[in-house]
DNA sequence: GACAGTGAAATTTTT
DNA sequence: TTTCACTGTC
């Protein structure tokens, strides 16, 4: 295409901010204004119209799938594309530190531990903790790393209200660093502070990053900052996009504050506004901008809509859950019947909880339907097993993997043996001599110390983990140290040549495909060797579980990979930083599907038709929050909202289960945002919500009839026992109100003449 | 070291 | 209601 072409489908500011060169540039993007057409474009014009080395352009993203949308995007506009860097922040520390493993003093095989494996190593380290409090020990240590603080950092700590000691932080470091790996943190941290103390391979990364974009720049952290940071040479572009209306990740450590100052750490800075929301009807703009305006820390703008369409929002008050599954039912299976297709709908909730009953019903009914971002998968114990085996052989020095698989199934090597064969590692490895010391020489030192059944099951144990090790070298060609992929383009770097490359690259890459056997022949030997089939299957028998499918599914998951260790660590990552399976088969064999999906997991999606559901307090908004967090609790309300394209569905439940209690709930206080003159009601509408005088005044008064019996009081009457309002009706002469009994009975009354029989509870 | 029995906690949001 | 960590017994 040509580049007349793709710039004239874009609006003068879209078009401004694609040709923008120069100075450091800041695109605050509302949502659905183009922004990723606008990166996607700026990438292709900057290769074919500035001729700048698709190499040296590195864009980084928040998520795996905006990271490939945009790469997939920019390589039809810009073929030149595929050689570009276009990652996720912790993807592009992966590639950063394997490459230069040797200076971060780390192993170049290291594998990434998640939270789980972090609350392992720290129960190694301090056995007297349990796991719920080395948990909170863990996650203060990650938010520690989103500030770029190391232990010595002590005394910065409380700023950020981390109660977190110098001591235990760096015991823990060091016992990570003993493995070998690196946590989450690290894969940001570690880069920053390589950067900052060693000028040669600063030098090199700023010689060879020309470009630098982060997308969603809004939920950036102070350590991604300071990344940014480092990797902006003296001549280097930078190009930020985010929106501050959409910053939902406080809580992990996101600082707004990146995108309210961008432009006084970056001297020269340009804005552009894109303000023009190209998604959704005008009712659904108007909804999402009522909403947003509450909040007052922003920078403050306003969607304009491009499209035409008057369609309201429809607002539904349901008894209980059930009724909420149902009534989203009724939906979806109406509007399919009129054509509409399963996929144009997504079910949005706050938490992953919630999905179960959506999941439940629709299996019921047949309607079909994915859950997005469940990390079920890989928190599965049989998935966990393989994973640290698989991680164990790329890293034979991970004791938190080499924990969970020595006696699984078991061998005979308890706690205390296990301890022992730990300590012969360290022993050893900490002489320096022996550097290549692994876990494995330890248990050859140690084997022969234990008794008969002991010893016969560790040897197995060795022999399985040898085989494979060598199953895995045999099949690693020479020097692979690099990726094809990568290796091309660097070839591509210093040669700067031909077109060709694109068409060579596919070639190589091909050919090796054809040539190498495939990753899942190992992950399938390992499964049989280690004895994890025949234990699951057993656990399968026993308690019609799916484990050994699950195990499947890995496998054939791993047959995209190559066998060899490349190929291994390729896997690996590929899963550690990107959680969501794809379910590939299922999907592809109907892809007409009902997205089931928290709302943080929307971040950058859109869909036809929305339905937010349990917008209930307590729920949506969460609990005991404060003003801030109530704040990224309605931003992220706003970021529901503006997915929907057409039709914009919300659900409100006066009752909810909760831990097996069935619970009274009272309407999301964000639904009183809503601008009355884009929504309808449906169902059993609560007072607040009938006109615009009595939702503030009249609902809180005690003194009227409307004001002591509401929605959800608990009432005893005298003849039917306790019980909750579940709705009130002051549209006729007489108040009346319905209340749900314990024996599930539903009865109406008319409160003035009941003062007798009926009480208000006050618990 | 496996297992049953108990009691308490659990549901934020994710790379 | 379900799950998980902890305890005591064999």
């Amino acid at each position: 295409m040509d580049a007349y072409e793709y710039l004239s489908v874009l609006n003068k500011e879209q078009r401004e901010a694609v040709v923008h060169s120069g100075s450091p540039l800041l695109i605050l993007a509302g949502a659905g204004s183009g922004k990723t057409r606008v990166i996607t474009t700026k990438i292709a014009y900057m290769i074919s119209e500035l001729g700048i080395n698709p190499y040296s352009i590195l864009a980084v993203t928040f998520t795996k799938k905006a990271a490939n949308e945009m790469q997939e995007r920019a390589v039809l506009l810009e073929p030149q594309a595929v050689k570009s860097q276009i990652r996720t922040f912790h993807s592009f520390g992966s590639w950063f530190l394997r490459r230069y493993a040797e200076e971060a003093e780390i192993d170049k095989n290291f594998t990434v531990y998640d939270d789980d494996d972090m609350v392992s190593l720290l129960l190694k380290e301090f056995p007297e903790m349990n796991r719920q409090q080395a948990g909170g020990v863990a996650h203060k240590i990650s938010r520690a790393k989103d500030y770029c603080l190391l232990p010595e950092d002590e005394d910065k700590f409380s700023l950020y209200n981390l109660e977190l000691t110098k001591e235990v932080y760096e015991r823990y470091q060091n016992r990570l660093r003993q493995t070998g790996n690196v946590d989450f943190g690290d894969l940001i941290m570690l880069p920053v502070l390589l950067l900052k103390q060693n000028e040669k391979i600063r030098a090199d990364i700023h010689s060879r990053f020309k470009v630098v974009m982060v997308d969603e720049y809004q939920d950036s952290n102070v350590a991604q900052f300071a990344l940014l940071e480092q990797l902006a040479g003296p001549e280097t572009y930078i190009c930020v996009v985010g929106d501050d209306d959409q910053s939902i990740y406080k809580f992990r450590g996101a600082e707004v504050e990146n995108i309210l100052t961008f432009q006084d750490h970056f001297a020269g800075t340009q804005i552009i506004k894109l303000e023009t929301n190209y998604r959704s009807v005008p009712p659904v703009l108007a909804l999402a901008n009522s909403v947003i305006k509450n909040n007052k820390n922003r920078l403050g703008k306003n969607l304009v809509p491009f499209r035409i369409g008057e369609k309201k929002a429809v607002l539904s008050f349901l008894s209980n859950q059930d009724d909420e599954v149902e009534y989203v039912c009724n939906l979806i299976q109406k509007s399919h019947r009129e054509g509409v297709p399963y996929a144009d709908w997504a079910v949005l909730y706050r938490t992953n909880a919630q999905s179960l009953g959506f999941e439940t019903e629709f299996l019921h009914k047949k309607i079909p339907y994915s859950v997005v971002g469940t990390l079920k998968f890989y928190q599965r114990e049989e998935i966990k097993d393989a994973l640290s085996f698989l991680s164990f052989l790329a890293n034979p020095k991970d004791e938190v993997a080499f924990s969970r698989i020595v006696n699984k199934p078991s061998r005979g090597i308890g706690e205390v043996r296990q301890e022992k064969i730990l300590e012969t590692y360290k022993n050893n490895a900490n002489s320096t001599l022996l550097e290549k010391y692994s876990l494995i020489d330890a248990c050859l030192d140690t084997v022969s110390s234990f008794p008969a059944k002991a010893k016969t099951g560790l040897n197995s144990f060795i022999q399985v983990v040898q085989n494979l090790q060598t199953m895995l070298q045999e099949n690693s060609a020479n020097g692979e140290d690099k990726s094809l992929v990568e290796q091309l383009a660097e070839v591509s770097l210093k040669s700067d040549s031909s077109s060709l490359q694109g068409d060579l690259e596919t070639q190589v890459v091909s050919d090796s495909f054809k040539s190498t056997k495939r990753l899942s022949e190992l992950v399938e030997k390992m499964i049989k060797d280690s004895g994890f089939q025949e234990y699951y299957e057993n656990q399968d028998e026993i308690s019609h579980t799916q484990k050994v499918n699950n195990l499947q599914e890995l496998i054939n998951s791993a047959s995209l990979y190559s066998l060899s260790f490349q190929g291994l660590s390729d896997f690996l990552d590929h899963i550690e930083l990107d959680r969501t399976l794809e379910l590939a088969d299922e999907e592809e064999e109907n892809p007409d599907r009902v997205t089931l999906i928290t709302v943080h997991n929307t971040k950058g999606l859109e869909f036809p038709r929305v339905v937010l559901t349990g917008m209930e307090n307590g729920l949506f908004p969460r609990g005991d929050k404060d003003e801030d967090e109530i704040e990224e609790e309605r931003r992220l309300f706003y970021v529901g909202i503006t997915r929907a394209k057409d039709e914009l569905y919300f659900t409100s439940c006066g009752f909810r289960r909760m831990y097996g209690h069935t619970e009274v709930s009272q309407p999301s206080s964000f639904l009183l945002e809503l601008d009355r003159k884009n929504v309808v009601f449906n169902g059993n509408v609560p007072i607040a919500f009938r006109s615009e005088k009595s939702s503030v005044g009249k609902s809180f008064n005690q003194s009227t009839m409307e004001g002591r019996w509401k929605r959800g009081v608990k009432i005893y009457h005298d003849d039917y026992g306790y019980g909750y309002i579940m709705a009130t009706d002051d549209s006729g002469d007489e108040y009346l109100i319905s209340v749900q009994f314990e024996s599930g009975m539903v009865k109406r009354f008319m409160p003035r003449y009941q003062s007798n029989r009926l009480t208000i509870i006050n618990d």
